[in-house]
DNA sequence: GGTTTTAAGTCAGCCACGTTGACATATATG
DNA sequence: CATATATGTCAACGTGGCTGACTTAAAACC
């Protein structure tokens, strides 16, 4: 153990800094997940389910081919929540005018009221932790993050925020 | 969708900000944990397995106590995981000396040897995004999912790299 | 030394949520 | 008209969580 003192062994420094970055990520993704548990468990939905609500939310007249390209699951496990979410109309699904085989997916009032209210709890978890990392930390936590993410999503995601010049 | 400009409603622009972050959190962990899962399916493993593994080789001799409370699930979903791991001869259980009830695990020289094959990728993909990101931004990244973890087990995870002074 | 507490394991059953594969329907497109 | 596409559906299955009840061995307590 001895020669693995950090300073001596620059390539166990390494590994070790990237063994805690991904536990880290392993950790916060656990505690962030869980925040929003109790209130999902009132409603006798599961985190299949905030998921849905949540990018449909985030991207109104969503199809369902692009939140299953999100979701990265397939029809089958999409159409089992979806369903459940239409059925208690936290969900609508609308033709498209232009394509009428695409179904548009929309929250109702009633899905928006809850989206909130578990988002809410998110929102509140990720702005203490921007409070105390400070504007600094949380430009480099977003730079980290969006490397680990596929390049094909990157585009999407880096789009709203930083709009190309 | 006038009066939604940035600049012109705080409120919106700080929501928006703190969704991206959670929708960072989201698609960088989906495909973080993807990075190991062709590996893992060659040897019929799945992803708690590949847990199970990875804090085992992170912590040697840890108690199954001490891995179900990282681990935040109940000791029967981990005894069907670990039960596997040990039958494979991936992880041995010993009884502790000073208190013979608890099983240390370890790795076994085959398990250490998968639990590098998998955490190989993942510390690449990890890597990578440090690399682009610069160390400045990984100092940010670590910070604000530092702050994201719930506050008990922070002290422990910040502690190796971080000596308190 | 006897009682209680603790660490771990086990059995049984259940649920959430993912998978594959096959097939149906409506609509758009060439 | 033929083909491709978007969606939905039925069936079966696998993984990985959960609860609850019970056992065993050893430690800790009085």
């Amino acid at each position: 153990m001895a020669d693995l003192k950090p300073g001596f062994n620059p390539l166990f420094l390494r590994e070790e800094e990237l063994r805690q970055g991904m536990e880290l990520l392993f950790y916060a993704y656990r505690d962030f997940a869980e925040e929003a548990d109790a209130i999902l468990a009132k409603y006798q939905l599961g985190r299949a389910h905030h998921r849905t609500l949540y990018f449909v939310g985030r991207h109104p007249a969503i199809t369902v081919s692009e939140l299953l390209s999100i979701l990265r699951i397939t029809k089958q496990s999409l159409s089992r929540v979806l369903g459940d979410l239409v059925k208690e109309d936290f969900i609508t699904q609308r033709p498209g005018l232009r394509d009428r085989r695409r179904r548009h997916l929309e929250l109702t009032p009633k899905g928006v009221e809850i989206e909130r209210m578990l988002s809410q709890k998110q929102r509140a978890c990720i702005a203490r932790a921007y409070r105390s990392a400070g504007a600094e930390a949380v430009e480099g936590f977003r730079k980290v993050l969006l490397g680990i993410v596929n390049d094909r999503d990157r585009r999407q995601i880096e789009g709203p925020l930083a709009p190309r010049p």
